[in-house]
DNA sequence: GTTCCGATTTTCT
DNA sequence: GAAAATCGGAACA
């Protein structure tokens, strides 16, 4: 397949910089030698100190430490007492961030995706933050894993489809604080993005 | 089609 | 003890 795995420094920039260009790139996870894959289709930035609505607003935490340390690892945690949610950890030198992953576009063993999800319907495989950690099989064993290379899970560029799309940004979902910042951002009219 | 609401548990106050 | 970067189902239009 000719993979090429993104290097870190493609997530030493701003969170806002890297969840758009996150946009169309391939996330991989292998399972017992199989290969689940989809295409990111929607992203959420989260920053530091000047976002309320980022867990790294506060300063660190034991939960949060991920997103202070090395870009290109992933931040995974748990909310709503039923949910995972996968991001990467991307910021520049010295400032918290990450990258929240909302929605991926299946294309590879999708058949395993609906197994793990129970459900059928493949736009609804994958179409949010919590359904796709499930779809993929991601829980907190993943938290701080490496995402730069080839693994259990990683990202990479994609093959040559999909190089022509339009990039909308809105305001984030989910959150209190910090929703005049329009950080939420999908690819126009893909069918696997959440709230359309 | 939309809106409303309960589930469930970790984390931080 | 309250809130939380959510989901799915029920009720209503």
């Amino acid at each position: 397949m000719n993979e090429e795995t993104i290097p870190r420094e493609f997530y030493c920039r701003e969170p806002k910089i890297v969840a758009i260009e996150l946009l169309g790139k391939v996330i991989v996870r292998r399972i017992k030698g199989r290969e689940l894959k989809g295409i990111i289709v929607e992203t959420e930035a989260y920053g530091g100190k000047e976002d309320p609505a980022s867990h790294a607003f506060k300063g660190i935490t034991n939960r949060n430490k991920v997103m202070f340390g090395e870009p290109g690892h992933a931040y995974v945690y748990f909310t709503y007492g039923n949910h995972w949610c996968l991001n990467f950890v991307a910021h520049e030198e010295g400032k918290p961030g990450a990258v929240l992953i909302r929605a991926i576009e299946p294309i590879a063993g999708i058949e395993i995706m609906k197994k793990l999800r129970k459900v059928e319907d493949i736009r609804s495989l994958c179409n949010g933050p919590g359904k796709l950690t499930k779809a993929l099989s991601i829980d907190g064993r993943f938290n701080g894993l490496d995402i730069t290379k080839e693994g259990e899970l990683y990202v990479v560029y994609p093959g040559n489809e999909n190089k022509n799309f339009e990039i909308r940004a809105s305001e984030r979902i989910g959150i209190r604080k910090g929703k005049e910042k329009k950080w939420r951002f999908y690819i126009e009219g893909n069918l696997f993005v959440s709230r359309r």
